[in-house]
DNA sequence: CGATACCAAGCAAGCGCTTGGTTTGTAAAG
DNA sequence: CTTTACAAACCAAGCGCTTGCTTGGTATCG
């Protein structure tokens, strides 16, 4: 059996709201261990490199057995970026909410994004990022509505900025830019390289010449 | 035999420079058409999921016949990587040689790097980028050399603009952060859509306020 | 005539996934 | 409190297929 484990997830009210509406799979539980090795392999080798037995020995039990909780490895793949979205925008609208302005608002956007994508907790934002085209298309249209919902969020912020002179961009170019440039960071960034998450935040905004 | 191709890299000196000291292989000869189509492919479909029969087919020979010119597939990854930063390189230095100022040669490094990530003739630099980890420890390390010759140019270029006071954030991570940002356009940037390449590099050039 | 470029065939390994049967947790019935 | 029943969770084995790559032989050409 995939071993229970001591609740490490600390008490997350955002996550234990979804697990309670039955939107994201409780990460205590053998399926929601299992999308979370999954995310970080994913993360890790790529959707590619990463093949059932990996997936099976990361939680213990045997390739054939996978098979019982999902009935393909794709399954997976979208089971990892669904469950994904639903958590970071839950986290994301919180975050807006306790923002005043624009500005902060868009700084909680990218402080948000940045610990979705390189933090402990959310190894699977990069996973929706960079193994999109391993997706099949009928995945994608799925996965897709809930991907706009999210870009929203963003869109709303950015627009409000360009009204206000503040981005000088076209929102929607500018908002793929920082998809861009966020997610890249899984690339390079190391929490502990002296640089803080927060200390990246204010290198984006002086980037962005937003300070 | 791999059929030899009418000259449509319609006469690019700087590579028939290169090509003459061998350090980019003729893309009308079978090995510079191989990488060409190996390029696209990786490109299009990722490293994994290109098989060497794929690769064999889009020239025309058998997938055996392929080790003819290359021992293992990761070499031809290697190959296209290592082509694309020479001439890369190559381009960009001529780029930076003929801007004035050092706004002028961010602009001229940014078109160029948008260039050779979405355009026709240079597919393989999202490659370079995407493909980073498919690629050996050991293919990885001889790849960096000439990476940070590229890289440098960059660098001079922001470490520049920051002693003026120009650019805000520290020059490593802007950098980073606009690797991020141009590479992502392969996924999303289409040249029919009524927007130029020109058009996107005034785009980044407003994000970051340099207007 | 020798080197180069290729083909036809196929091997060993690894892939996603299936199968048939066993263990384990749960809960009502005796 | 035990017994019985049953579904969910899992294992051991392996199937069919694809993968990167090898082999032995054959054209082609300077």
């Amino acid at each position: 059996m995939i071993e229970p484990v001591t609740q490490n997830d600390n008490e997350n009210p955002i996550l234990k709201a979804l697990v309670a509406e039955n939107l994201v799979s409780d990460p205590a539980g053998a399926r929601g261990r299992l999308l979370k090795e999954a995310a970080r392999l994913f993360r890790d080798k790529g959707y590619e490199r990463t093949t059932v037995r990996d997936l099976a020995a990361a939680v213990g039990i045997q390739s054939g057995s996978l098979f019982h909780h999902f009935r393909t490895k794709e399954e997976i793949l979208k089971a990892v970026m669904v469950e994904t979205i639903r958590l970071n925008t839950a986290v994301m609208q919180q975050a807006l909410a306790a923002a005043d302005t624009d500005r902060d608002k868009l700084r909680a956007l990218i402080l948000c994004e940045l610990e979705s994508i390189t933090g402990q907790t959310g190894e699977a934002m990069a996973v929706l990022v960079y193994e999109w085209r391993s997706l099949s298309a009928a995945a994608q249209a799925g996965v897709l509505v809930l991907r706009d919902i999210y870009e929203r969020l963003w869109l709303d912020v950015l627009e409000s900025l360009a009204a206000q002179g503040v981005v000088k961009a076209e929102p929607f170019v500018m908002r793929r830019m920082l998809t861009g440039a966020l997610s890249w960071t899984v690339t390079w960034y190391r929490p502990n390289g002296g640089m803080t998450l927060s200390d990246l935040t204010d290198q984006v905004i002086a980037m962005l010449r937003l300070d």
